[in-house]
DNA sequence: GCCATAACGAGAGCACTGCTCTTGCTTTTT
DNA sequence: AAAAAGCAAGAGCAGTGCTCTCGTTATGGC
């Protein structure tokens, strides 16, 4: 039992090495992965690889899962609270504002220090890749937290009142806010939400290259400006 | 010479015969083409594409030409004008903000109905690749009919009045506008580029299935809504 | 401690890819 | 009519994902 734990952990150690491996390349030649490159890398046959990913696209899930945790996690510390974090939990003061600042701008900064783990997870699914349910809880870690905020600065007062919006997407943004993000009525659900769409379309076109020729000098300004206009949709003030 | 005129047109005849098949293929195999899968739908050795296509990349240059083409004609024909449209040129009666729906969500459909399209052109890009000269024209399209749009709402005096913005990034918004959309104040110019960003993240976060297991029921009605906010922001009315 | 069993690594092999080069043929130009 | 240029086909190279087989090593039950 002790001996399979060393078993155990020796294979959970080969697994995160091959993750990094795969993490190193991907971060030079990009999205095309080399499974056997990176068995060449770590000195084992491509064969032996196999063994812990059973084909290319299990390895990109790895990848992917990691990658939503990492973004997810630095959103999180820039905020200074989680998804689940109790309002006013940690209480340092900070407006809702401020936070959600805070953590679009952490998510930018997490894009740029590595836009291939970005273009991972947000540039255009891989053909038949049908994501996987594991993806989908840390995928949503972003999104639910900035919802929280709103959710918290809500409580607090921090937002503007507004009149409230009606139709068949405010239904189901009720239904969607009941489920994930209790307390908060559907016109900050859609707006958080709307909120994270722009953070990552601003995101996406910065590091794809649809700013070139345009916004070249202050693009920092220009993602701030995104998510200050995000922010008035909501009535952060 | 016009012997020579046949010589040509057949060749552009072939050239578009299979950009054509690469678009079949890319529809339903999605960004991973081959070359030599084309080749063999269109009874030729592969080498034989070589003659109009130098390598697969500028095949998928040139099928990526034709969307931003393809998708600004989309776009351009639901909002009844082009970006260098005179102003109230076709007079059909429309508001700023009902042209800048209709274009928006011409967009969109465009995009629902052929998605690797519009994953190739604002999907991940492939990882060596620079974005030729050739295509920074027609990527501008939308962006520049948008921008259009608001200018002509502006001069119709559509848009309330907002205090002008002010910092780094208001100067270089100043000078982009200088140089596209003359007559427009930075912004306009800055929240007319906001709605663009806006638009390119709804539709590939839809595409891309990041809506998954939250916004199911009414997509567009959620599109409407990002939209709206977008022109809000604008100060369409 | 022994031994069947399971996990593992390596190598060969298959079908596929992008791309190059050579060879023969046709069309255009001089 | 001769020379030049364009074109298509095939072989070939290096690379890919993935499978299968075959020795080796570690693990757990007796």
């Amino acid at each position: 039992m002790s001996a399979s734990g060393v078993r155990a952990r020796v294979r959970a150690e080969m697994t995160e090495e091959i993750k990094a491996v795969a993490r190193r390349h991907l971060a030079t030649d990009g999205a095309n992965l080399s499974l056997r490159a990176v068995a060449r890398d770590l000195g084992m046959a491509s064969s032996a690889v196999y063994r812990y990913f059973a084909s290319r696209d299990e390895l990109l899930t790895a990848l992917i899962i990691d990658a939503y945790n990492s973004l997810g996690a630095a959103a999180e510390a820039a905020a200074g609270q989680t998804a689940t974090s109790p309002p006013d939990d940690p209480a340092d003061g900070r407006t809702g504002l401020e936070r959600f600042l805070a953590a679009t701008h952490a998510a930018r900064d997490w894009a740029l220090a590595d836009p291939h783990q970005w273009a991972l997870i947000y540039g255009s699914p891989v053909p038949g890749y049908e994501a996987p349910q594991d993806t989908i809880g840390p995928a949503t870690r972003v999104v639910l937290l900035i919802a929280a905020v709103v959710r918290d600065a809500y409580g607090r007062g921090e937002i503007e009142e507004r009149e409230p919006i009606t139709g068949r997407y405010a239904e189901e943004l009720a239904a969607v806010g009941e489920r994930f993000t209790p307390g908060a009525p559907p016109r900050l659900v859609g707006t958080a939400l709307s909120a994270y769409i722009h953070l990552s379309g601003a995101i996406s076109a910065e590091l794809f290259g649809q700013l070139k020729a345009s916004v070249e000098e202050d693009r920092r300004g220009y993602f701030e400006f995104q998510m200050r206009g995000a922010a008035h949709l909501i009535g952060l003030k």
